[in-house]
DNA sequence: CGCTATGTTGATCCATATCAATAAGTGTGG
DNA sequence: CCACACTTATTGATATGGATCAACATAGCG
């Protein structure tokens, strides 16, 4: 793989910590590849030969069961995906789609669990990911189980008016039909929604949104930490 | 902390393979408390002061928001939790209440983040259990997003089905309030999806439960290794 | 024994899904 | 650059899963 990405690989997290003889080993094992819009990269169920690592555009991680389909997360530049299933040598549990134009890293799994077993630091560094993985999952289980559809479109907005920076007007980062998957809606539930927020002041014009009455949407959504803070 | 507890507690996949000085030390600072039936043990939101093991009795971990409630998952003997607060010293994302008599570890968090430090096969295993619990959640999102409270239910009763032998006949090992909880819907549709589930030959009286019709039950269950294996 | 919490059943309401039609983008090739 | 095809978004009408409210039965438990 071409030496110019192993800066901003090195530059993780979950990398940046490691010896620098075990990620050049790391990195001789892996490789770069360019994959079109809409390209399924792997399957649930499928053995799990690679660590996924995210360089630019985006992949859409999802389940299927009985011809239905969800969303579970989207993974943006630059993150991994998969760790867990590397880790425990274990089928996928999601299948992985690129969303856009997309660059990813692949790292052979057992190399992974090699260095793993050597280097402290960055099994340390597997720890802390996991942990936080495993957390924002229960988030996101909390958030689906306790909040309706419409409570947790209100607090979604708030989480991306945050990460935009906090202003009233900002943008939907994603395709709404997959926000509504997402969500845990379908999309013309989404839409809806979308117009049974007007009364705290939101206006929607395709991916441009803008909170008119911050006070009212936030009395109305009770974000909480404990479900909405992506750092805790 | 009594030495009596040693060998179950040593016997965990978590600490089984790490030195044993390591493995006494942590024990040194840990003790053990009898809790009766109904005790919030932790709350949402507190500081991990402790990682918890849990010896006899049972553990529901729940959650509320705005005035709801959802239990999240129930501990069993013998293992532990709120491991992913531990190791990332943030808050608990779940509270804790004993749901009988509970004979429970208490470990300080800072001792296991500091042996974590220092004993690579505890980290493993650290590593190894996040992994697990991670995946565990994945699938019970799927679970939740995938299916109907019918086919939830369904599911359900034929994994309980498994670890219960395989028999034909089987008890639930929950209170049906707490078990719609953790399914995600309310007591009263968990009793009419019971009936719901007649047509497969299903009889439940009280905690006693028996499939008449296996095939046909699996038919409309259709259960995914992907979303009801545990040991995957 | 009662008392209290749990479970069941029925009636009704509400949120969300589904089905169907239309509109609005978006990209493609002529 | 436009016409066309195709996907996505919206809107309306309707169906349905599941929640809520209320009454009653039942089972633990002190």
């Amino acid at each position: 793989m071409p030496e110019s990405h192993y800066p901003e690989i090195r530059a993780l997290n979950l990398f940046e910590g490691m010896d620098e003889t075990h990620f050049q080993s790391l990195m001789r094992g892996a490789y770069v590849q360019n994959f079109p819009p809409q390209i399924e990269l792997i399957g649930e169920g499928e053995p799990s030969d690679f660590l996924h690592v995210v360089l630019s555009g985006s992949v859409d991680l999802f389940s299927s069961w009985n011809g239905r389909e969800t969303s579970l997360a989207t993974v943006r530049p630059i993150s991994t995906f998969i760790l867990a299933a590397t880790i425990r040598n274990a089928p996928y549990l999601m299948s992985a789609r690129t969303l856009e134009k997309s660059r990813i890293v692949l790292i052979p799994s057992q190399d992974v669990r090699a260095i793993f077993d050597v280097d402290s630091n960055f099994a340390r560094a597997i720890v802390a990911e996991l942990a936080q993985c495993y957390r924002a999952v229960i988030k996101s289980q909390k958030d689906l189980k306790l909040r309706t559809s419409l409570e947790r479109l209100a607090n979604y907005l708030l989480r991306q008016q945050k990460r935009a920076g906090g202003g009233a007007a900002f943008e939907l980062d994603f395709e709404k039909r997959r926000l509504a998957s997402v969500l845990g809606m379908t999309p013309e539930n989404l839409s809806r929604a979308f117009k049974g927020l007007q009364p705290y002041g939101l206006i929607v014009d395709g991916i441009r949104v803008s909170i008119g009455n911050q006070a009212e949407l936030e009395k109305f959504a009770k974000p909480n930490p404990l479900i909405d803070d992506f750092t805790l």
